[in-house]
DNA sequence: GACTTTCCTGACCTTTTTGGTCAGGAGCGC
DNA sequence: GCGCTCCTGACCAAAAAGGTCAGGAAAGTC
Protein backbone atom coordinates (compact mmCIF):
# COMPACT_ATOMS: atom_id res chain seq x y z
CA UNK A 1 0.00 0.00 0.00
CA UNK A 2 2.95 2.50 -0.59
CA UNK A 3 3.26 4.70 -3.69
CA UNK A 4 6.81 3.97 -5.57
CA UNK A 5 9.13 6.67 -6.67
CA UNK A 6 8.09 5.77 -10.20
CA UNK A 7 4.96 6.79 -9.61
CA UNK A 8 5.75 9.79 -7.80
CA UNK A 9 8.34 10.64 -10.22
CA UNK A 10 5.60 10.73 -13.25
CA UNK A 11 3.32 12.43 -11.12
CA UNK A 12 5.76 14.95 -10.62
CA UNK A 13 7.38 15.15 -14.39
CA UNK A 14 3.42 15.24 -15.75
CA UNK A 15 2.90 18.26 -13.30
CA UNK A 16 5.86 20.70 -15.29
CA UNK A 17 4.17 19.63 -18.94
CA UNK A 18 1.11 20.68 -17.74
CA UNK A 19 2.74 23.73 -16.05
CA UNK A 20 4.66 24.78 -19.22
CA UNK A 21 2.96 26.61 -21.95
CA UNK A 22 3.97 26.02 -25.47
CA UNK A 23 6.12 23.74 -27.06
CA UNK A 24 7.76 20.86 -25.94
CA UNK A 25 10.05 20.85 -22.98
CA UNK A 26 13.37 19.20 -22.69
CA UNK A 27 13.63 15.93 -20.29
CA UNK A 28 16.46 17.42 -18.58
CA UNK A 29 14.48 20.06 -17.47
CA UNK A 30 12.11 18.65 -15.99
CA UNK A 31 14.50 16.52 -14.12
CA UNK A 32 16.02 19.36 -13.35
CA UNK A 33 12.63 20.88 -11.99
CA UNK A 34 11.91 18.10 -9.94
CA UNK A 35 15.23 16.61 -9.43
CA UNK A 36 14.81 13.11 -11.01
CA UNK A 37 17.32 10.79 -11.98
CA UNK A 38 17.19 11.97 -15.78
CA UNK A 39 18.05 8.93 -17.57
CA UNK A 40 15.44 7.39 -15.41
CA UNK A 41 12.78 9.66 -16.05
CA UNK A 42 13.50 9.21 -19.92
CA UNK A 43 12.16 5.58 -19.49
CA UNK A 44 9.52 6.90 -17.48
CA UNK A 45 7.89 9.80 -19.75
CA UNK A 46 8.42 6.44 -22.64
CA UNK A 47 5.63 4.62 -20.97
CA UNK A 48 4.09 7.96 -20.53
CA UNK A 49 3.82 8.48 -24.09
CA UNK A 50 3.12 4.31 -24.92
CA UNK A 51 -0.25 4.96 -23.15
CA UNK A 52 -1.02 8.17 -24.85
CA UNK A 53 -0.60 10.75 -21.96
CA UNK A 54 2.23 12.45 -23.55
CA UNK A 55 3.82 13.19 -26.77
CA UNK A 56 7.56 13.75 -28.13
CA UNK A 57 9.69 15.27 -30.30
CA UNK A 58 13.39 14.33 -30.94
CA UNK A 59 16.19 16.72 -31.95
CA UNK A 60 17.04 20.66 -31.27
CA UNK A 61 13.48 22.37 -30.46
CA UNK A 62 12.61 19.19 -29.15
CA UNK A 63 11.50 17.72 -26.25
CA UNK A 64 7.91 16.04 -24.38
CA UNK A 65 4.63 18.03 -24.14
CA UNK A 66 0.96 16.54 -22.85
CA UNK A 67 -0.98 14.85 -25.45
CA UNK A 68 -4.15 15.79 -23.87
CA UNK A 69 -5.70 18.99 -22.03
CA UNK A 70 -4.50 19.28 -18.63
CA UNK A 71 -7.55 19.05 -17.28
CA UNK A 72 -8.52 15.40 -19.17
CA UNK A 73 -5.65 14.12 -17.38
CA UNK A 74 -5.66 12.22 -13.80
CA UNK A 75 -3.32 11.39 -11.49
CA UNK A 76 -5.10 7.73 -11.95
CA UNK A 77 -4.04 7.59 -15.46
CA UNK A 78 -0.36 8.08 -15.01
CA UNK A 79 -0.43 6.08 -11.87
CA UNK A 80 -1.64 3.09 -14.00
CA UNK A 81 0.31 3.75 -17.01
CA UNK A 82 3.77 3.20 -14.47
CA UNK A 83 2.34 0.93 -11.37
CA UNK A 84 -0.25 -1.13 -13.25
CA UNK A 85 -3.79 -1.23 -12.06
CA UNK A 86 -4.50 0.29 -8.36
CA UNK A 87 -5.41 -1.94 -5.42
CA UNK A 88 -4.92 -5.57 -6.62
CA UNK A 89 -4.79 -7.93 -4.24
CA UNK A 90 -1.99 -10.67 -4.68
CA UNK A 91 -2.10 -9.54 -8.56
CA UNK A 92 -6.07 -9.89 -8.94
CA UNK A 93 -8.73 -7.61 -8.91
CA UNK A 94 -10.76 -7.49 -5.98
CA UNK A 95 -13.62 -8.40 -7.65
CA UNK A 96 -11.94 -11.69 -9.33
CA UNK A 97 -11.40 -13.20 -5.61
CA UNK A 98 -13.22 -15.78 -4.27
CA UNK A 99 -12.56 -15.67 -0.18
CA UNK A 100 -13.83 -18.94 1.91
CA UNK A 101 -14.99 -19.11 5.37
CA UNK A 102 -14.96 -16.51 7.79
CA UNK A 103 -12.85 -14.29 5.36
CA UNK A 104 -15.91 -13.97 3.02
CA UNK A 105 -16.77 -10.10 3.13
CA UNK A 106 -13.14 -9.17 2.44
CA UNK A 107 -13.67 -8.84 -0.57
CA UNK A 108 -16.49 -5.89 0.36
CA UNK A 109 -13.61 -4.55 1.87
CA UNK A 110 -10.73 -4.20 -0.79
CA UNK A 111 -13.49 -3.18 -3.00
CA UNK A 112 -14.28 -0.42 -0.86
CA UNK A 113 -10.20 0.68 -0.51
CA UNK A 114 -10.18 0.38 -4.40
CA UNK A 115 -13.25 2.65 -4.68
CA UNK A 116 -11.86 5.30 -1.60
CA UNK A 117 -8.22 5.45 -3.77
CA UNK A 118 -10.16 6.41 -7.75
CA UNK A 119 -12.35 8.83 -5.26
CA UNK A 120 -8.93 10.66 -4.87
CA UNK A 121 -6.95 9.56 -7.80
CA UNK A 122 -9.29 9.23 -10.58
CA UNK A 123 -10.74 13.34 -9.79
CA UNK A 124 -7.64 15.51 -9.43
CA UNK A 125 -6.68 16.54 -13.01
CA UNK A 126 -2.85 17.77 -13.21
CA UNK A 127 -4.42 20.72 -13.93
CA UNK A 128 -5.97 20.44 -10.52
CA UNK A 129 -2.62 19.98 -9.51
CA UNK A 130 -0.48 22.94 -10.89
CA UNK A 131 -3.27 25.46 -9.86
CA UNK A 132 -3.65 23.88 -5.97
CA UNK A 133 -7.51 24.37 -6.56
CA UNK A 134 -8.32 20.91 -5.40
CA UNK A 135 -11.68 19.55 -6.33
CA UNK A 136 -13.93 18.61 -3.27
CA UNK A 137 -13.22 15.20 -2.05
CA UNK A 138 -9.49 15.95 -1.38
CA UNK A 139 -10.01 19.75 -0.14
CA UNK A 140 -12.34 18.29 2.71
CA UNK A 141 -10.00 14.95 3.18
CA UNK A 142 -7.04 17.22 3.68
CA UNK A 143 -8.72 19.71 5.58
CA UNK A 144 -9.01 17.46 8.63
CA UNK A 145 -5.70 17.50 10.93
CA UNK A 146 -6.21 13.75 11.48
CA UNK A 147 -5.37 13.24 7.66
CA UNK A 148 -1.87 14.77 8.64
CA UNK A 149 -0.93 12.83 11.76
CA UNK A 150 1.36 10.02 11.65
CA UNK A 151 0.42 6.88 12.56
CA UNK B 1 -0.54 0.17 -4.31
CA UNK B 2 -1.50 -2.79 -4.27
CA UNK B 3 -2.04 -5.36 -1.48
CA UNK B 4 0.42 -8.34 -0.88
CA UNK B 5 0.09 -11.54 0.00
CA UNK B 6 0.94 -11.67 3.92
CA UNK B 7 -1.55 -8.71 4.45
CA UNK B 8 -4.17 -10.83 2.87
CA UNK B 9 -3.21 -13.93 4.41
CA UNK B 10 -3.10 -12.05 7.33
CA UNK B 11 -6.46 -10.67 7.40
CA UNK B 12 -7.83 -13.60 6.65
CA UNK B 13 -6.51 -15.97 9.78
CA UNK B 14 -7.15 -13.09 11.91
CA UNK B 15 -10.80 -13.43 10.34
CA UNK B 16 -10.58 -16.99 11.35
CA UNK B 17 -9.63 -16.14 15.01
CA UNK B 18 -11.98 -13.48 15.25
CA UNK B 19 -14.79 -16.15 14.58
CA UNK B 20 -13.56 -19.17 16.98
CA UNK B 21 -15.27 -19.33 19.96
CA UNK B 22 -13.23 -20.51 22.53
CA UNK B 23 -9.88 -21.51 23.16
CA UNK B 24 -6.63 -21.31 21.17
CA UNK B 25 -6.67 -22.16 17.63
CA UNK B 26 -3.79 -24.54 15.69
CA UNK B 27 -1.68 -22.78 13.22
CA UNK B 28 -2.32 -26.00 11.02
CA UNK B 29 -6.25 -25.45 11.03
CA UNK B 30 -6.27 -21.76 10.18
CA UNK B 31 -3.89 -22.76 7.29
CA UNK B 32 -6.35 -25.32 5.69
CA UNK B 33 -9.33 -22.63 6.57
CA UNK B 34 -8.06 -20.14 4.46
CA UNK B 35 -5.40 -22.55 2.07
CA UNK B 36 -2.37 -20.23 3.44
CA UNK B 37 0.61 -22.35 2.79
CA UNK B 38 1.64 -23.17 7.11
CA UNK B 39 4.92 -22.25 7.50
CA UNK B 40 4.39 -19.06 5.84
CA UNK B 41 1.27 -18.50 8.14
CA UNK B 42 3.04 -19.01 11.41
CA UNK B 43 5.43 -16.32 10.22
CA UNK B 44 2.79 -14.29 10.13
CA UNK B 45 1.21 -15.03 13.18
CA UNK B 46 4.50 -14.44 14.77
CA UNK B 47 4.38 -10.91 13.48
CA UNK B 48 0.81 -10.34 14.80
CA UNK B 49 1.84 -11.87 18.27
CA UNK B 50 5.18 -9.62 18.54
CA UNK B 51 2.65 -6.40 17.84
CA UNK B 52 0.38 -7.68 20.28
CA UNK B 53 -2.84 -8.70 18.41
CA UNK B 54 -2.44 -12.22 19.06
CA UNK B 55 -1.43 -14.40 21.85
CA UNK B 56 -0.38 -18.20 21.58
CA UNK B 57 0.90 -20.88 23.59
CA UNK B 58 2.35 -24.23 22.30
CA UNK B 59 1.90 -27.83 23.09
CA UNK B 60 -1.02 -29.71 23.10
CA UNK B 61 -4.30 -27.88 23.32
CA UNK B 62 -2.47 -24.91 22.59
CA UNK B 63 -2.39 -22.59 19.07
CA UNK B 64 -3.28 -18.89 18.53
CA UNK B 65 -5.94 -16.62 19.63
CA UNK B 66 -6.29 -12.67 19.69
CA UNK B 67 -5.19 -10.43 22.79
CA UNK B 68 -8.43 -8.13 22.40
CA UNK B 69 -11.77 -8.58 21.34
CA UNK B 70 -12.58 -8.91 17.60
CA UNK B 71 -14.61 -5.69 17.57
CA UNK B 72 -11.30 -3.42 18.74
CA UNK B 73 -8.43 -5.11 16.08
CA UNK B 74 -9.12 -3.35 12.66
CA UNK B 75 -8.11 -4.35 9.30
CA UNK B 76 -5.44 -0.89 9.16
CA UNK B 77 -3.80 -2.61 12.50
CA UNK B 78 -3.41 -5.95 11.00
CA UNK B 79 -2.34 -4.25 7.46
CA UNK B 80 0.13 -2.17 9.50
CA UNK B 81 1.48 -5.00 11.55
CA UNK B 82 2.68 -6.85 8.62
CA UNK B 83 3.38 -4.14 5.71
CA UNK B 84 4.16 -1.59 7.52
CA UNK B 85 2.46 1.97 7.54
CA UNK B 86 0.04 2.87 4.84
CA UNK B 87 0.53 4.84 1.81
CA UNK B 88 4.45 6.22 2.16
CA UNK B 89 5.35 7.41 -0.57
CA UNK B 90 9.04 6.30 -1.71
CA UNK B 91 9.12 5.40 2.15
CA UNK B 92 8.16 8.62 3.25
CA UNK B 93 5.26 9.93 5.06
CA UNK B 94 3.42 12.05 2.62
CA UNK B 95 3.16 14.98 5.44
CA UNK B 96 7.07 14.49 5.66
CA UNK B 97 7.91 15.27 1.82
CA UNK B 98 8.59 18.36 0.21
CA UNK B 99 7.94 19.42 -3.62
CA UNK B 100 8.90 21.54 -5.28
CA UNK B 101 7.74 23.51 -8.18
CA UNK B 102 4.59 22.48 -10.04
CA UNK B 103 4.12 19.89 -8.07
CA UNK B 104 3.82 21.31 -4.74
CA UNK B 105 0.34 20.62 -4.56
CA UNK B 106 0.56 16.89 -4.33
CA UNK B 107 1.76 16.52 -1.09
CA UNK B 108 -1.83 16.95 -0.07
CA UNK B 109 -2.98 14.47 -3.04
CA UNK B 110 -0.90 11.86 -1.39
CA UNK B 111 -2.16 12.46 1.96
CA UNK B 112 -5.93 12.48 0.54
CA UNK B 113 -5.35 9.50 -0.46
CA UNK B 114 -3.86 8.28 2.79
CA UNK B 115 -7.30 9.72 4.47
CA UNK B 116 -9.38 7.52 2.21
CA UNK B 117 -7.71 4.39 2.74
CA UNK B 118 -7.96 5.29 6.67
CA UNK B 119 -11.52 5.58 6.58
CA UNK B 120 -11.94 2.32 5.31
CA UNK B 121 -9.34 0.26 6.97
CA UNK B 122 -9.19 2.15 10.40
CA UNK B 123 -13.17 1.31 10.48
CA UNK B 124 -13.73 -1.88 9.87
CA UNK B 125 -13.08 -4.45 12.34
CA UNK B 126 -12.55 -8.04 12.33
CA UNK B 127 -15.89 -8.51 14.17
CA UNK B 128 -17.61 -6.01 11.06
CA UNK B 129 -15.94 -8.38 8.66
CA UNK B 130 -17.14 -11.62 10.05
CA UNK B 131 -20.53 -11.18 11.00
CA UNK B 132 -20.54 -9.30 7.56
CA UNK B 133 -22.00 -6.13 8.96
CA UNK B 134 -19.57 -3.51 7.27
CA UNK B 135 -19.76 0.09 8.99
CA UNK B 136 -21.42 2.53 7.11
CA UNK B 137 -18.44 3.88 4.84
CA UNK B 138 -18.03 0.10 3.64
CA UNK B 139 -22.03 -0.17 2.61
CA UNK B 140 -21.90 2.56 0.91
CA UNK B 141 -18.74 2.32 -1.11
CA UNK B 142 -19.39 -1.37 -2.23
CA UNK B 143 -23.11 -0.18 -3.11
CA UNK B 144 -22.03 1.24 -5.74
CA UNK B 145 -21.61 -0.87 -8.96
CA UNK B 146 -19.16 1.39 -10.50
CA UNK B 147 -16.69 0.14 -7.67
CA UNK B 148 -16.68 -3.43 -8.83
CA UNK B 149 -16.29 -2.66 -12.47
CA UNK B 150 -12.41 -3.07 -13.07
CA UNK B 151 -10.43 -0.31 -14.87
C1' DG C 1 25.60 16.72 -46.00
C1' DA C 2 27.65 17.05 -41.62
C1' DC C 3 26.77 18.03 -36.97
C1' DT C 4 24.35 18.69 -32.89
C1' DT C 5 20.64 17.89 -30.17
C1' DT C 6 17.27 15.23 -27.99
C1' DC C 7 14.43 11.37 -27.75
C1' DC C 8 14.28 6.08 -28.08
C1' DT C 9 15.45 1.46 -26.78
C1' DG C 10 17.32 -2.50 -24.88
C1' DA C 11 20.67 -4.46 -21.93
C1' DC C 12 22.51 -4.49 -17.71
C1' DC C 13 23.11 -3.83 -12.71
C1' DT C 14 22.43 -3.77 -7.46
C1' DT C 15 19.48 -3.88 -3.64
C1' DT C 16 15.16 -4.83 -1.55
C1' DT C 17 10.88 -7.13 -1.31
C1' DT C 18 7.97 -10.93 -1.91
C1' DG C 19 6.63 -15.32 -1.04
C1' DG C 20 8.01 -18.86 0.47
C1' DT C 21 10.77 -23.49 2.60
C1' DC C 22 13.82 -25.98 6.04
C1' DA C 23 15.77 -27.39 10.30
C1' DG C 24 15.94 -27.27 14.79
C1' DG C 25 14.77 -25.52 19.53
C1' DA C 26 11.71 -24.37 23.39
C1' DG C 27 7.66 -24.54 26.13
C1' DC C 28 3.27 -26.89 27.39
C1' DG C 29 0.28 -30.76 28.77
C1' DC C 30 -0.21 -35.38 29.91
C1' DG D 1 9.70 -38.17 29.14
C1' DC D 2 7.03 -37.76 25.15
C1' DG D 3 4.28 -35.71 21.81
C1' DC D 4 2.36 -31.64 20.31
C1' DT D 5 2.57 -26.99 18.78
C1' DC D 6 4.56 -22.70 18.60
C1' DC D 7 9.08 -20.05 17.90
C1' DT D 8 13.07 -18.60 15.47
C1' DG D 9 16.62 -17.89 12.34
C1' DA D 10 18.71 -19.24 8.11
C1' DC D 11 18.12 -19.86 3.69
C1' DC D 12 16.32 -19.48 -1.10
C1' DA D 13 14.43 -18.20 -5.80
C1' DA D 14 12.04 -14.99 -8.36
C1' DA D 15 10.42 -10.57 -9.06
C1' DA D 16 10.29 -5.68 -8.43
C1' DA D 17 12.40 -1.29 -7.45
C1' DG D 18 15.42 2.05 -8.73
C1' DG D 19 18.65 3.07 -11.46
C1' DT D 20 22.86 3.27 -15.06
C1' DC D 21 25.09 2.54 -19.72
C1' DA D 22 25.70 2.43 -24.55
C1' DG D 23 24.24 3.10 -28.77
C1' DG D 24 20.79 4.24 -32.42
C1' DA D 25 17.43 7.20 -34.85
C1' DA D 26 14.98 11.32 -35.94
C1' DA D 27 14.80 16.38 -36.14
C1' DG D 28 16.72 20.78 -36.70
C1' DT D 29 20.84 23.91 -37.88
C1' DC D 30 24.74 25.43 -40.57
Amino acid sequence: MRVSAKADYAVRAAAELAAAEEGPVKGERLAEAQDIPLQFLEHILLELKHVGIVRARRGAKGGYWLAKPANEITIADIVRAVEGPIAHVQSDPPEMIEYRGNAEHLKEVWIAVRANLRAVLEHVTLADLVSGEMPAVVEELAASPDAWAPR
